[in-house]
RNA sequence: GCUGAAGUGGUGGAACUGGUAGACACGCAGGACUUAAAAUCCUGUUCCCGUUAAGGGAGUGCGGGUUCGAUUCCCGCCUUCAGUACCA
């Protein structure tokens, strides 16, 4: 026995309780101890030892602590491990917490309390619970995504993301710098990389014109992080905006809040460019199908070709605009406050409405100033011009004020601001503009500098109309950043372009949809169909994301009135809106193939528009048939052909057309990388004249500053917002922007940052000079086992995967996927137990309660009991009378002596009295047996409610096997006799057994056969040293406390056990000279017949048919077949 | 709707390549020990017919098929759970 034993615990303790029952907590509580000073599985990387990486989903301290579904995983991936080492394989299972989040920041709203002391308390709580149930994790290598040390690496690897591209070319990431001397020495339209639609198509000898801050605005269009105004699913209640995988069914996956689409400015991760080989990788790993499946259909891939279809100028978009306006002059004379352009009109109401309800701070202070004509002037706020919602305007002066809240310094929103202007003074306005700072501390100045204005401008007859914008729009920038509705209105689109999966199925189009939002709807609207399709937009705009969702049947649209031409055989279609199509999706434009497609099908029938069969084997009387059978009819130049030959040829004719091209989709979209919260990675970039630009790579880690509140400021800014003094100095001493303070970014990283990386830091979780050391990450390479829940199916999983491309594509690691084998352990579901209160007759609960079985005579209301104190569904009568004061003279009705309590299957929650903590368990029954039971209940794989019902035989069964041990009087008695035959067959069984079982991850079967192998040798009277010290090493992963204990009572030295070798299966132990062969007459099992394993075939069946037993089952007739397999059964057919 | 997984005793589940369906455990029933209870141990426990027994029959969601033989393979249907949803 070693010393370290006997410092932690005496020989004498081990040697009083070596004869006795089994004492599991004290066992328990010392061997924790043990391995913990030892440091029992410290792992490092060693090359005479082949590698094993298991690893558990990083999991978030909560609150709530664990309950006993979270362990499962960690039993099962902690069974695995343990086994490995006892295989002689080098095993790294560490253990961290993803630490940053939204709960912890919740609950500091609502206290006060650092989130960082609250996730400090909850890791505590989480450590102590999982210390509890003795994991071999390597608890050295611990890490917190919380911590400074390690979200310096992630803001680390967000720099290597910002200053990357993707080259399509290479097809592969690569350093920014490659993607400037391309634009230095080729036209940028021959770069083939993954960027945004809007970049410039421009020469070497433009961009060597440009300024470095027109250079750095282009290549963030191109940056694998990158900052845009995108649409964004933002929750109010939460503060923040949510990634889509973050919204269930329009609400936030946690609290359940409501989300809207709105348009932010934000930071995105283009793992677009990653879709194909995130999409290929999936062939190459050995997940579940069903994971697999999720992240096929996330990705979304469709081929399929984009197709374009002319316009028809009748009249054109131009044309018509003037045609348009003219009506109005006619039609009522326009009044000059009234100078939105009407089409946008509804919709900007509603907007200005709600802006005039949301004011801000500034907004008001300077209204105050400016209402009722204070200045002389009639001044009107938040008034509609053309597109656009101005803060102030005075009409007869034609000029707005504008008040700034909020972000108005980044490229973007400067870029907007300043079109925003141009169009304004387009439109015959002159803007004045001011800070919320200058508002609210300098009003004074503010408003007599607004009244100078006024008076040195000419009035405007309010009778004048106002220049139209369409009018003036020549003289608009063509450099425009942020488009608006009615800008886009007024260009001249000659075409609308639609992408198909069934470009063969072109000839059979009868109109265009395109989705209300789609830009040109404006400009295709005629006159006589506007009323049409404003009240479809205006319906379509109430209607919520819910309604959208479940109302999927009901056909509805409208006609815009133009027509558009088929490239292949110039017919007229016409073109229609309706919300069946997404503007998010392809071009937010398809093309109906009412025969192929059942929505075009649908709609045709509702509208009264042409149905046309293009393949002769398609049937279409009753609904769409969307067969790629059968041959080509209707259909111009493909008429004969077979599918595939049709696809190529019209896409060929496409090109030549100039009308179309083949093209891949992908339904998945950038990730948005920022949330406007607290408790999270600060973003290690500053703003320098509205541009983005990483801070310096030895500043890092940017600590997440200090602030009053963790809320966002008055002005809608991020907590960070409310960071005393935290701006961005260069420190270099020398150089351009020496000495100048800049603003840093203001959101934080979202939640799946910190988890998109770290099973790198575990392999080397002290470095401070690196992520992780090259030679450690060439040696753990990757996770060898992943366990965990599917509900990160695509989001962490996902996200993982496409930093780990990322990652080694600049070389930084070495596999193409981080997770080899992943395992989806089951959900385990709550079981609530119910007593049932009996009503009087009015409805009302007496105190009288029946047990289930006879809860049908008695009008009952059914309430839940906790758990926790009924056993096998028996109510504990006592305790529940003391649960609550109301019931401390409650009666009961019984059935046999006994309340037996009704049962149901729900979700595992507080409210419904169904949680059982691992800890009450542990106290009961001891660690060992909980682990067993839990893997006992079932196969990992399958969601399956708790019960704790079964829980004593798996106690029982580590009882009987201490008393293997022990001699009657509780003796720790074993024998050096050599083992019988009977002995090593048992134990070769369970070695074979638990071998195969372990392998193919089948806890549940090996914990029956454990079961069996004790019972057999029990019944064997065998205490044999050797069976039983093999028998110990087997179920050590299973049951490692006591395993252990009675490892040095077998006289081994203490925590050598972890690193014993698994016992060699010998297959000589189970050959057996006799069989007893089951019988069966036409195949149902009649008797059995023990048989020599030496005879053969031929010689069974005769020995069968001359046994008088089995003759008399055939009742006389002659058998047409004897069937004979060899040691397993005889089949006789009659 | 689509995709995936799964339906076996009172319960959790086993049967791995087609070969004795219900292992193992819970629960239940009976018994032993005990003044009694708890704990422990022993026996029985798929259902139906048969007083017990001997024995017989049915049976793995439902209906069919392949096979000497099907929980396992094939076809159709039903149910439950999970994911996804107007994706062009």
């Amino acid at each position: 026995m070693s010393l370290t034993l006997n410092f932690l615990f005496s020989q004498h303790d081990i040697k009083i309780r070596a004869n006795m029952d089994y004492q599991f907590k004290q066992i328990e509580k010392d061997w924790q101890k043990f391995w913990a000073v030892n440091e029992t599985f410290k792992a490092e990387a060693d090359e005479r030892k082949p590698k094993y990486y298991v690893l558990d989903m990083f999991p978030y301290p909560s609150g709530a602590g664990l309950h006993v579904g979270h362990p499962l995983g960690y039993i099962a991936s902690d069974i695995f491990a343990r086994y490995k080492r006892l295989k002689g394989f080098n095993v790294l299972h560490p253990m961290g917490y993803d630490s940053f989040g939204l709960p912890a920041e919740q609950y500091a709203i609502q206290t006060g309390q650092h989130p960082a002391k609250t996730t400090e308390a909850n890791i505590n709580r989480y450590r102590e619970q999982l210390d509890n149930l003795g994991f071999s994790f390597d608890w050295s290598k611990e890490i917190r995504t919380s911590s400074s040390d390690y979200y310096k690496w992630t803001q680390w690897i967000f720099m290597q993301l910002f200053n990357s591209w993707y080259n399509k070319d290479t097809d592969k990431a690569e350093h920014i710098s490659t993607l400037i001397e391309k634009l230095e020495t080729m036209p940028s339209a021959e770069i083939n990389a993954v960027c945004d639609e809007d970049v410039l198509s421009i020469l070497p000898s433009d961009w060597s014109t440009m300024t470095a801050e027109e250079k750095q605005a282009e290549l963030l269009k191109y940056r694998l992080t990158y900052l845009r105004e995108s649409t964004v699913n933002w929750c109010a209640a939460l503060g923040t905006v949510l990634a889509n995988d973050e919204v269930k069914d329009g609400f936030s996956e946690r609290g359940g809040h409501p989300v809207e689409q709105k348009k932010m400015m934000q930071w995105s991760m283009r793992i677009s460019a990653y879709a194909e080989r995130l999409l290929q990788g999936l062939n190459d790993i050995d997940w579940p199908e069903p994971l697999k499946e999720m992240q096929r259909n996330w990705i979304g891939k469709s081929v399929g070709a984009m197709m374009r279809f002319s316009l028809i100028p009748n009249p054109s978009p131009k044309e018509k605009g003037a045609q348009e306006n003219k009506v109005n002059i006619e039609v009522k004379e326009k009044r000059g406050y009234e100078t939105a352009n009407s089409f946008v009109w509804d919709l900007l109401k509603e907007n200005s409405k709600e802006n005039r309800k949301n004011q801000t701070d500034a907004e008001v202070v300077l209204w105050n100033s400016l209402r009722d004509s204070q200045t002389g002037f009639k001044i009107r706020r938040q008034h509609v011009i053309e597109g656009y919602i101005t803060d102030f305007v005075c009409l007869p002066k034609r000029l707005v004020i504008e008040v700034d809240g909020g972000y108005h310094n980044s490229e973007e929103a400067i870029a907007y601001d300043k079109q925003r202007t141009e169009f304004l003074n387009a439109a015959g306005f002159e803007v004045i503009r001011f800070t919320n700072e200058q508002v609210i501390n300098h009003t004074n100045d503010v408003v007599s500098q607004i009244k100078i204005k006024l008076e040195n401008l000419q009035s405007i007859s309010t009778t004048q109309v106002a220049p139209s914008f369409s009018d003036s729009s020549q003289n608009i920038s063509t450099t425009q950043v942020a488009p608006s509705p009615s800008e886009k209105a007024g260009d001249e689109a000659s075409y609308i372009e639609v992408f198909t999966t069934r470009v063969d199925t072109a000839y059979g189009v009868s109109f265009l949809v395109i989705a209300p939002e789609h830009e040109l709807v404006a400009s295709l609207t005629t006159p006589e169909q506007k009323e049409d399709i404003d009240a479809y937009i205006f319906a379509t705009k109430k209607k919520s994301e819910l309604d959208r969702m479940s109302d999927v049947k009901t056909v509805s649209g409208a006609f815009t009135g133009s027509y558009a031409i088929n490239p292949l055989n110039g017919v007229k279609v016409p073109v229609w809106i309706a919300d069946y199509v997404l503007a998010g999706y392809g071009t937010g434009a398809v093309m109906a193939v009412p025969s192929g497609d059942q929505r075009d099908y649908l709609f045709a029938k509702h509208f009264n528009l042409p149905i046309i069969q293009i393949l002769d084997a398609q049937k279409i009387d009753k609904e769409a048939d969307p067969t790629k059978e059968g041959k080509y009819i209707n259909s111009g130049i493909i008429n004969g052909m077979g599918y595939k030959e049709a696809t190529t040829t019209i896409i060929t004719e496409l090109k030549k057309l100039g009308m179309g091209y083949g093209k891949i989709n992908y339904r998945m979209r950038d990730a948005i990388f920022g949330r406007q919260r607290y408790w999270g990675e600060p973003v290690p970039v500053y703003f320098k004249n509205g541009l983005p630009y990483l801070i310096d790579e030895n500043e890092l880690p940017l600590l997440l500053p200090e602030v009053d509140k963790y809320l966002p400021t008055e002005s809608g800014e991020p907590p960070l917002g409310r960071a005393k003094d935290w701006k961005y100095k260069n420190s270099l001493s020398f150089g351009e922007g020496w000495g100048e303070a800049y603003e840093y970014e203001l959101s934080t990283m979202p939640g799946w940052a910190g988890s998109s990386w770290y099973w790198y830091r575990y392999m080397d979780a002290k470095n401070d000079t690196a992520f992780a050391a090259q030679d450690k990450i060439a040696y753990w390479k990757d996770v060898d086992l992943y366990i965990g829940g599917s509900e990160h199916a695509t989001g962490h999983l996902l996200y993982s995967r496409f930093w780990n491309k990322f990652l080694k594509d600049l070389g930084y690691v070495t596999e193409e996927e981080p997770f080899k084998k992943l395992i989806n352990q089951g959900m385990i579901q709550g079981r609530s137990n119910f007593v049932y209160r009996i009503n009087d007759a009015e409805g009302k609960g007496t105190n009288q309660f029946v047990s289930n079985g006879l809860k049908s005579q008695y009008p009952t209301s059914a309430l839940h009991v906790d758990v926790n104190i009924v056993e096998n569904d028996i109510l504990n009568i006592e305790k529940f009378k003391a649960f609550r004061e109301e019931y401390a003279n409650a009666e009961f009705i019984l059935e046999n002596g006994k309340y037996i309590c009704g049962t149901e299957v729900e979700k595992m929650s507080k409210s419904k009295y169904n949680v059982v903590n691992p800890d009450d368990l542990v106290e009961r029954y001891g660690a060992d047996t909980l682990r067993m039971y839990e893997m006992f209940l079932g196969p990992l794989e399958q969601s399956k409610p708790w019960n704790t019902n079964g829980i004593e035989g798996v106690f029982k069964f580590l009882r009987k096997f201490w008393k293997m041990f022990h001699d009657d009087s509780w003796n720790f008695t074993v024998s050096d006799t050599e083992p019988t035959k009977a002995e090593l067959k048992s134990l070769h069984k369970i070695i074979k057994k638990v071998e195969d079982d372990v392998e193919r991850f089948s806890f549940n079967t090996s914990v029956s056969s454990f079961m069996i192998a004790v019972n057999e040798l029990t019944d064997l009277k065998s205490n044999n040293k050797s069976i039983l010290q093999d028998l110990v090493i087997i179920l050590s992963p299973y049951a490692p406390h006591i395993c252990e204990e009675l490892w040095v009572l077998l006289g081994n030295e203490a925590g050598t056990l972890s690193y014993a070798s698994f016992p060699k299966f010998n297959a000589e132990y189970l050959i057996e000279n006799e069989f007893a062969y089951p019988v069966s007459v036409n195949g149902k099992t009649k008797t059995n017949f023990l048989l020599s394993l030496a005879l053969e075939p031929a010689e069974v069946e005769k020995e069968v048919m001359a046994n008088d037993q089995i003759l008399k089952y055939l009742d006389g007739k002659t058998p047409k077949k004897v069937i004979v397999v060899k040691g397993r059964i005889i089949n006789i057919v009659i």
